[in-house]
This record gives structure tokens, C-alpha cells and sequence, in this order.
DNA sequence: GCCATAACTCTACGGGTGGGGAATTCCTCA
DNA sequence: TGAGGAATTCCCCACCCGTAGAGTTATGGC
């Protein structure tokens, strides 16, 4: 019907750079934080985030210098997480664990900061790389931002006490969905989970 | 001095079966069980499980068909986990908390049961497929093994929450290696966190 | 208007991936 | 003793990977 072939065995795309401002960069940042967050750090590859941004893999290189540096930029793009849930910390310490989990759920809630929790969660398990950016980029961050002075000191513990928990329920409810975990409510999840940060960060002895 | 060149660019080895009982299926399963424990399901690959176990990757397709069934087999070798982790849901409720705390996290000095929890660990937060088997095989003998009647009840519930902690300890502990978690000693996590198991399983409101 | 530089593409290289076919050797059972 | 099957190897395929070089087009400062 059309002059077209249509087996036309690729498309190619202009050559050379765009015309005004094209916002590639972004889009790649956007592409890589989906795919990062649903195949992890080794299974999201360099030409299939190209792909998703419309853009050949060769940009990547050319803007981050390799993968690794990708990685690095998406995650550094939205370090405001830490400093989200740190300010819980200070406050009124009676109510802290209600809303440390609260403030946390909802980060998991928003389609801005989830895939970037899920990225760093799903490399973290499989990368030792991804882990050591992590404790790099996060642990400082966390410790600065809740006023932490001596890093094995009990206050850290208790902090890292609660982490655990709150590593767990995310796991659960967001990565591995876990049926009865995914089922439960916001506000449910709240009252259950709240109390036990409660007991971790001022509870008798630690 | 010698008669072989050194400089041989491989060392072919003898080809066709081997004489009396060679046990490479379980040699296969047993680097499977390592590899997979170490990088997870995509990261480890057929060839260097093979490699690992000193033998033709060939094999592994003759023995387990591809990859999944390779997998499969390793993670059904040992699936005596859940049930020494229900066995302590009986007993006396009043002290169940520190006692599955404390065989959970044996369970994981053990270098016998550890690799498989880890392996899937690794592979659920990596791949929908993992968690499929993982659902499959742990799912129905927790349930089963802890007397659990009703999928949607609140003792499967409560179950699940502790779930969610025990979860989070251990990939902070073992996975991640998160500094203050991973220096504590056993006595210390049993202590802390057993209060939480506790009360997550025999709570006042759930 | 010119020119360095930034944005962008294509093609290519060396290597790893899971899978499959064919050949060889040994074991078991009739 | 002979036949069939199991265990084991090698080589091959088609595909994906991260990265690199070289070429093309627009932008922005002079």
C-alpha cells in the first residue's frame, strides 16, 4: 500500500545532535531508575535503558562514562530520601516510631522515590559494588542527618536495630510481595510496625 | 625437561563416561548451591557452575534439563528449612519469641543451610521467578508446619510479621552486612529481636 | 560568520550467555 | 559376549553484554 517497505530491517534515526533542548539526558536518568529498580544493577543493561530513552547506548558512555557512572547519577539525583526520614528522628521521640514508619511507607508510596528505593534494594542484594555506593552514599547521610556521633556507639545500634525492621517490611511488601504483608493497609501496617521502631530506638535495654 | 609442550592451550580432558561411581551429579549441585548462594540466580551461570564443579557445562543440561531445573533441584535438596523454623511455633508460646530467633539465626552460622537462604534471598529480590518457587516450596510447608487453617486469618498475619523481621536481620546481617547488625553478637540479636517476634505473634491488636 | 565543542549516531570488537548435536567411553543386564 | 543406555566430552549457534572509535550535525561564544 505505501512506498515503504514494510520489512524494513531497522529504522534509522538522524545523525548529529538535536536541535534545541532536548532533555536527553534526563530521559536517560528516567530510564535508567525504572530499569534499574526492576532488574537490578547487573540485570538492567547499558543498551536496553538506551532503548527505553530512545537514544543509542553509545550517549550513556558519552554523558556518564560508563555504566557505573550511570548508576552513581541516578541514585545521587535523589539523596533527599535519607534526609526524609532522619528528620523523624528528632521530633517528639514519644511518637517517632508511628511516624518514622509512616514517613517511610509513603516514600514507598511515591512513584518518584520507589523505583529508586527498589534499585538500591534489588543491586543491593546481588552487587557488593552496589552495596559499597550505598553505605557510601546513605550511611553518611544518615548518621549526619540524626545526629549520630560515635558510629558503634548504642544510639547507631538502635538505629540499625530499627533499620532491619524496616528493611524487612519493605522487602516483603514491595520486592517479594508477600501476600498477606501486600494486603495489609497503609494505616495497619502503621500501628503494627510502628511500636517495634518505638521499642528499638528508646526501649530499656540495648 | 619434560616431554609435554607448556604451553598447551588447553588440557583436553578424556572424553565419555567415567569408571566406577564418579558422584558428579552431586558435585554439580553442591557448586550450584555455592555459585547461586554467591550471585544469585542470574549471576551465576551454567558455565561457571560447571566450571566450579569440574565438569562440561554439557552435563548440567544432561542431568537437569536447563537452568531452572538445575535451580530447582538445588533449592529442593534441602527443604527441611521451614520445618525446623515451624517446630518452634508449638511449644510454649510464652518463650517462642527468643526460641525462633535463636534457631533462625543458627540456622544461618550453618554452612550447610546457609548458602541455600541465601541463594534465595538473592534470586526472590531479583527474579519474579524465584519468588514464584520460593512461594511454591516455603509457602505451603510453613503454612502446613505451623498449623496455619485459614491463609487470610490473623495467625497467618502475625506469622507474616515476624516474618518481615526475621527477613530484614538477616539480610542486614548476612547479605548486606550492615556494620552495627553484623557485629553483634548472637546473644545480642536473639535479645533484641526476640521480644519483637514475640510480640508480633501473640500481641494484644492485631 | 567561524570554530571549538557538545550532542548524537553507526559499526565493531572481544567476550560471556543458555542451549543443542554428535561423538566417545564405560556400565549393566540379558 | 553383545547390546543398549548412561555419563561425559567437544564444538557450534544465535544472542546479549559493556565499551570503544570515528563520523555527523547543531549550539554558543567570539
Amino acid at each position: 500500500m505505501a512506498e515503504q517497505p514494510n520489512l524494513a530491517p531497522r529504522a534509522k534515526r538522524p545523525t548529529g545532535r538535536r536541535a534545541g533542548d532536548s532533555g536527553t539526558r534526563d530521559a536517560i536518568l528516567d530510564a535508567a531508575r525504572d530499569l534499574f529498580a526492576a532488574r537490578g544493577y547487573d540485570g538492567a543493561s547499558v543498551r536496553a535503558i538506551a532503548t527505553a530513552a530512545g537514544v543509542d547506548p553509545a550517549l550513556i558512555r558519552h554523558f556518564f562514562g560508563d555504566k557505573d557512572g550511570l548508576f552513581a547519577a541516578t541514585m545521587a539525583d535523589r539523596t533527599v530520601i535519607p534526609a526524609r526520614i532522619a528528620e523523624h528522628l528528632q521530633g517528639d521521640p514519644a511518637t517517632a516510631g508511628n511516624r518514622i514508619v509512616d514517613a517511610y511507607l509513603r516514600m514507598w508510596e511515591e512513584p518518584e522515590t520507589r523505583p529508586v528505593l527498589m534499585a538500591l534494594i534489588r543491586s543491593a542484594t546481588t552487587s557488593e559494588q552496589a552495596v559499597g555506593m550505598l553505605f557510601d552514599v546513605l550511611g553518611g547521610r544518615i548518621r549526619e542527618q540524626s545526629g549520630i556521633t560515635d558510629p558503634d556507639g548504642e544510639r547507631m545500634r538502635r538505629v540499625a536495630l530499627a533499620g532491619t525492621q524496616m528493611l524487612g517490611v519493605a522487602v516483603a511488601r514491595y520486592v517479594i510481595k508477600l501476600p498477606p504483608i501486600a494486603a495489609m493497609t497503609h494505616a495497619e501496617l502503621v500501628e503494627q510496625i510502628g511500636p517495634t521502631i518505638q521499642r528499638y530506638l528508646d526501649g530499656e535495654n540495648i
